[in-house]
DNA sequence: CAAATACGCATC
DNA sequence: ATGCGTATTTGA
């Protein structure tokens, strides 16, 4: 008699280890054999129900067989994950240290986590009736709405809830084309054969001579990794949509990765307006149920093209055929919690294991990115010239050190905005700092609005008016005396987009000032209002934070003021200049966008700093080859490999004790290894927040391979350990941000 | 002395 | 993570 089979499943809980259970009571022997990794799992986990992912049958366990339970049923009996996904995850969970539960649990729609069956509900589809289909033209006049989707129901013939949604349909809108008889629910027409259907609903644009040059040198098969490193306004996305050509007429499937701010339905509608097959797009704003049919389609292979953020670098595809990822150096591809994986490197691992091409798109690309360009392993594709007549923007810097300001203002910057505005133009102002002061000070002791749950300066709000913590939310009344000297005089510190933008307005009275932050588009839909109403072209002045900077177009811009430049040049964090010169590029591109030429205003008090002078004069890549000579001079990230170990908790010493102890057990370990670096245990930038006290040890390695290592039976070692159990600590594989 | 809170521990 | 039992503190 053969031993009974058991399942080996991930549990999504931060546990590094797996489960065993008992194959559930109805399931017949023959198709216990039978079951996939990847398939979920329903499992009584101590006094719950879970969703867990089955990793193997497995003959025997370490675990005596009278306290194994049996697993409760099988979610379906084909696997949700492919072997393919189910592989890169796994690999994923090691490389970053995460427990695989966690991992694949992450790497799956929140509707399968809670159990719900693989398949679709039949969704409804639309039609033209009769009547619909014999409409005259121009009627629905009043309805342009309406017309639209008559229109694109005579050139699609069926079109199902989510693709309409796609093309900005609402519901609302199909309701009255139904209620008057003109469309009706059905099902689709059969089909033609995916052969016979063309690829393309408008024609591609006709690439530029350099456009040619870097479409022809990207692979259509094979693994590749190809830089593609192009100016705003170079036309990548023209160069995306003709590669996914390409790999369509193969027929097979492209993965689009975008920044989370860069999801809009503008980007969406680029790609269904080019192409005339199935599109998905995985974005913040559906809800579980769309998400799931959204991953389905991409995993029965139904839908060809899936544009998605950071986590759908994880979606089953039934024939994958290219990646690509827009503004690869964007920091949203690196989780930064739970799971903390980079979807930029993953995508890496899992296009050399499909053997299918990636494309990385940046106008500012990472100096990872740039590095493995530079030494051969990407290829490297360079746009310089702006697509169409739009012209690159001049960039003047102003020298803050002596000048009266006019509330952060230089007069030079008021006169050109000035100029701008009474020539009909737009001008866009950035701080990325929201609130109306950062900082709240006593003229007559000095004294400083703290906040009483980190060690921060409480940021000061005039709508409405309270002092906020930014770091944990804390918020407080503002405060009428001085609590330390009963003083009256308390006075705003420093400038926030609410005070440029007070300022502004009574600088230009005639003229509209829009704020454009997190706090002034918290309301549902106020971003759309704001930004229909400056896409209309009077002009007007915006000031705002980095939400201004990444993925919207302002075509009558022609003025862009960077109030601070010098913000992040000093910063701790050793990507600071990095991320300045990316963030001052991308508010630059902002400008000058259609046929107007565009002018950047840079504002600084240090005009002549290396950095500053080589953005300047040089430009971007040039400065990411000097920030790239000290990275390598100081053996910092790409030149060597960082890891860092968190650790926090309300008492600071427990977490430093727990620092140093894995510190020790470390070197312990590193005989074998001595090319692994200690840093640590250092207490964070900001040491208490949030009323925890946080600290960090930092490892740093020439080769992955030993530090992955170490990393994996350090985690183990720490997870036994009584003092891991007191405190909160997290391993951050290749950190993003060091604090 | 009971209720509220903190801590340690197990989860197949 | 999460929930439970036990120890510890709070409090009327």
């Amino acid at each position: 008699m053969s031993a009974p089979l058991l399942l080996r499943i991930a549990v999504p809980v931060p546990l590094r280890r797996s489960f065993d259970y008992l194959p559930p009571v109805d399931l017949p022997p023959a198709e216990i054999t039978c079951l996939q990794p990847g398939t979920l799992v329903e499992i009584p986990f101590g006094n719950r129900q879970l969703i867990g992912v089955l990793l193997a049958v497995v003959s025997d366990s370490e675990i005596v067989s009278t306290k194994l339970k049996a697993a409760t049923r099988l979610v379906d009996p084909s696997p949700a994950f492919s072997a393919e996904v189910q592989e890169l995850v796994v690999w994923a969970a090691n490389y970053y240290q995460c427990a695989m539960g966690e991992a694949l649990s992450t790497a799956l729609p929140a509707l399968l986590r809670q159990g719900a069956p693989l398949v679709q509900p039949a969704e409804p589809h639309y039609q033209l009736t009769h009547e619909g289909k014999g409409l005259p033209e121009g009627a629905l006049r009043r309805a342009p709405k309406q017309a639209a989707v008559i229109t694109l129901l005579q050139q699609c013939s069926s079109l199902s809830q989510s693709e309409m949604r796609l093309n900005a349909v609402t519901p609302a809108i199909l309701k009255s084309l139904q209620e008057k008889g003109l469309i009706r629910q059905g099902t689709p027409a059969p089909q033609p054969e995916d052969k016979a259907r063309p690829i393309l609903r408008e024609q591609p644009m006709v690439a530029t001579a350099e456009q040619q040059q870097a479409l022809d040198q990207i692979a259509t098969e094979g693994f590749q990794v190809s830089l593609l490193d192009g100016t705003t306004g170079s036309g990548k996305t023209e160069i995306y949509l003709q590669t996914i050509e390409k790999v369509l007429e193969k027929g097979l499937q492209a993965l689009v990765l975008v920044p989370e701010i860069g999801l809009t339905p503008q980007t969406i509608s680029r790609f269904t307006r080019r192409f005339a097959v199935p599109v998905v797009a995985l974005h913040s704003g559906l809800s579980d149920r769309e998400r799931l049919d959204a991953w389905l389609d991409a995993r029965s292979g139904k839908a060809r093209i899936v544009i998605g953020t950071r986590s759908a670098v994880f979606t089953p595809l039934a024939t994958p055929g290219i990646i690509i990822i827009d503004e690869e150096h964007d920091a949203s591809f690196k989780q930064q919690d739970g799971f903390r994986y980079s979807a930029r490197d993953i995508a890496v691992m899992r296009a050399s294991k499909l053997q299918i091409p990636l494309l990385l798109g940046s106008a500012t690309p990472s100096l990872e990115t740039l590095g493995n360009a530079m030494n051969g392993r990407y290829q490297h594709l360079r746009l310089t010239q702006r697509a169409g007549n739009a012209q690159a923007p001049t960039i003047h810097l102003v020298d803050l050190c002596g000048k009266t300001l006019h509330e952060g203002f230089a007069r030079e910057t008021l006169d050109a905005i000035q100029e701008q505005i009474h020539s009909g133009n737009q001008v866009l102002v950035f701080l990325n700092r929201r609130g109306f002061a950062p900082a709240l000070q006593c003229h007559d002791c000095g004294w400083l609005a703290n906040c009483n749950h980190c060690d921060a300066r409480m940021t000061l709000h005039h709508h409405p008016k309270h002092l906020h913590c930014h770091h944990c939310g804390h918020q407080r009344a503002v405060l009428r005396r001085c609590p330390q000297c009963q003083g009256q005089q308390l006075q705003p510190l420093g400038q926030g987009t609410e005070r440029s933008e007070i300022a502004l307005q009574s600088c230009f009275p005639d003229t509209r000032v829009i704020r454009i932050d997190r706090d002034s588009t918290r309301r549902k839909g106020a971003m759309e209002n704001l930004l229909d109403e400056i896409q209309r072209g009077d002009p007007c002045i915006l000031i705002g934070t980095q939400m201004l900077a990444k993925g919207h177009h302002f075509p009558n811009v022609t003025l862009v003021v960077i109030l601070d430049a010098d913000a992040g040049l000093f910063s701790t964090d050793f990507r600071g200049p990095e991320r300045m010169g990316q963030l001052l590029l991308q508010v630059a591109g902002r400008a000058g966008r259609a046929e107007k030429p565009g002018q950047v205003i840079m504002q600084s008090h240090h005009t002549d700093h290396p950095l500053v002078q080589t953005l300047m004069y040089e430009g971007y890549h040039a400065l990411a080859t000097l920030i790239l000579q000290e990275r390598q001079i100081t053996q910092m990230p790409p030149f060597r490999h960082l890891a860092l170990l968190r650790a926090e908790s309300k008492r600071p010493e427990l977490a430093s004790a727990f620092l140093q102890l894995a510190r020790e057990m470390a070197e312990n370990h590193t005989g074998m290894s001595p090319a692994i670096e200690f840093l640590g245990p250092l207490p964070a930038l900001m040491e208490k927040r949030g009323d925890r006290y946080r600290y960090l040890l930092q490892f740093s390695s020439q080769q992955r391979k030993p530090l992955q290592h170490l990393l994996a039976t350090l985690a183990l070692q720490l997870e036994q350990h009584a003092l891991g159990k007191r405190v909160r600590w997290s391993l951050d594989v290749d950190p993003c941000e060091m604090n």
